[in-house]
DNA sequence: GGTTCAATTTAGTCTTGTCTAATATTTTGT
DNA sequence: ACAAAATATTAGACAAGACTAAATTGAACC
C-alpha cells in the first residue's frame, strides 16, 4: 500500500506535529537524514495521494487519513517494541531501530494477534501510550511518584519528557518502565525520598521523583 | 546490507538448487514474478558482489558466501514461521507472506533471541529444518509413522513431500506437525492402522500413515 | 552441418527516491 | 522598509530495479 519511504515521512510529519505543533521541511529532512528537496518532493507525493496537506513554504499537516495510517504506524512500532522487550528480552535502549523495521511489516492480523498475545499492553516499555486498533490513545491518570500512597498499587508509566538519562539512572536504581509495585512504606526527607515496597525500595532526590509517572494500577 | 530485491533473488536460486540441481534464469523469474531480463541484470549484480556464480545461458550457483546467505534467510523464514504458529496461533498454512516479510528485517540478535525464546526449534511448523547460526541443518532421523513404535514417544517432524492437501487432511484429524505423542497402542487392519496415544488417536489409510515421518523425541 | 526454436542477454526506457545547484519565498534585524 | 539570512521549492542528474523489444546463444532435430 505505502512504500518504506512514504511511510517514514508520514511518522516524521505526525511525530513533529506532536513534538513541535507544525511539520516543516528542514526538521522532517533532518529527521529523516536526508534533504529538504527530497522532502519537498515527498508531501508533493503524500498531498496528491491524500495523505498530507501540504502548504508550500508552510510545512505539512496531516488529514484524517494521514493520521490514521501514522497511529497505526505508532501502534506497531510500540506493540513490537514491548515484544522485543518482555518476551525477547532486550533492554528498552536496544529496541528502537529494530522496531523501525518491525513496523513497515504490512500485516493486519499480525499486529492484532500480537497485541492479544501481550495482553493488550497499553503503554510500550518507554511509557509511551499503544493507540488501539482505531487510533485511540489510552488517556492515563497519572500520578507524580512523589504524591504515590502506601498500599496503593502502582505501575511505574513513565518519565516526564522521556529523556534517556534518566531511565537510564532508574534503570541502576532497579526502577524500570512497566514495574508494577505497592508502596509499603515511605519517607520525605529534604530534597529526597525514600520508597519501600515488597521485594525492593530504593532513595531518590525529590527532583528527580518529580519527574515520574505513576497510575494506579487497576488490571 | 543487501537489499530486499538482492535477498528475494538469492533465496530463489538457493530454492532451485535445492528443488531442481539447478537455477536457471527463467525458472528464478517465475519463483519472482518478474522477466527473465530482470533475473540477469540481478545476477550480474550479485555476481559482482561475490554471491552468486553466473555461467551465462547456463544458469546460476552459489558461491559459499552466498549460501550462508541464503541459509540465514531460510533461517530467518521458518523461525519467523514457528513463531507465528506457536505463539500467535496462526494456522501453517497462512504464515508463508507474513514470514516472506518479517525475514527480510536484519538483525543478528533478534533471530538469536527468537531462536532461544522458541527453545531452539529444529523444525517449523511445516516440518522443515531450520538452519543453526551457522548454517548447519539439523539432521533428522525419521520413522515412518507406519513403523512408529508403541510406548516411545515420537514427534510428527514432516510429510513425505510436504503437500499441503495431506497437511490440511491431518490438521482435521488432530495431527499437526510437531505433535509429541507417546503410543499406547497400535493395530494394523487391512488398509488401515489405528494409533491411539494419552489424549488422542485416530485412524488413518496406510496409504497416508506411510508419508508420516517422525522422529523418536529425545529433547 | 544447417535450421529452427526456446532461453538468455543486451539495449534502451520508465519509475521511485534520492541528490546538488539554482531560484524563490519568508523571516529577521536594523 | 529593506537587506541579509534562513528556509523552501524547482530543475536537472543519477542509481536501483523493473520493463519491452531486439539481438544472441545453445540445443535439438532432421
Amino acid at each position: 500500500m505505502f512504500s518504506r519511504s512514504e511511510e517514514d515521512h508520514i511518522k516524521a510529519v505526525h511525530g513533529l506535529l506532536q513534538d513541535a505543533g507544525q511539520a516543516f521541511t528542514k526538521d522532517i529532512a533532518e529527521r529523516l537524514n536526508t534533504r529538504a528537496s527530497s522532502v519537498t518532493d515527498m508531501l508533493k507525493k503524500l498531498a496528491a495521494k491524500g495523505l498530507v496537506k501540504h502548504a508550500p513554504y508552510h510545512g505539512a499537516t496531516l488529514t484524517a487519513k494521514g493520521r490514521r495510517h501514522a497511529l497505526t504506524l505508532v501502534r506497531r512500532h510500540r506493540l513490537w517494541e514491548t515484544f522485543l522487550v518482555q518476551r525477547l528480552g532486550f533492554t528498552w535502549d536496544e529496541v528502537h531501530e529494530v522496531a523501525e523495521q518491525l513496523e513497515h511489516v504490512s500485516s493486519e492480523p499480525l499486529i492484532e494477534r500480537l497485541d492479544a498475545y501481550l495482553g493488550h499492553p497499553r503503554f510500550d516499555p518507554h511509557g509511551d501510550p499503544i493507540p488501539d486498533r482505531d487510533g485511540r490513545m489510552p488517556e492515563r491518570v497519572t500520578v507524580h511518584l512523589t504524591e504515590a500512597l502506601v498500599g496503593v498499587r502502582h505501575q511505574l508509566v513513565a518519565v516526564k519528557d522521556g529523556s534517556d538519562a534518566l531511565l537510564r539512572l532508574l534503570d541502576a536504581k532497579g526502577l524500570t518502565i512497566g514495574r508494577v509495585f505497592t508502596l509499603t512504606a515511605r519517607q520525605d526527607f529534604d530534597g529526597s525520598l525514600q520508597l519501600t515496597w515488597r521485594g525492593g525500595g530504593c532513595d531518590l532526590s525529590a527532583q528527580v521523583a518529580a519527574h515520574l509517572l505513576t497510575v494506579p494500577d487497576n488490571a
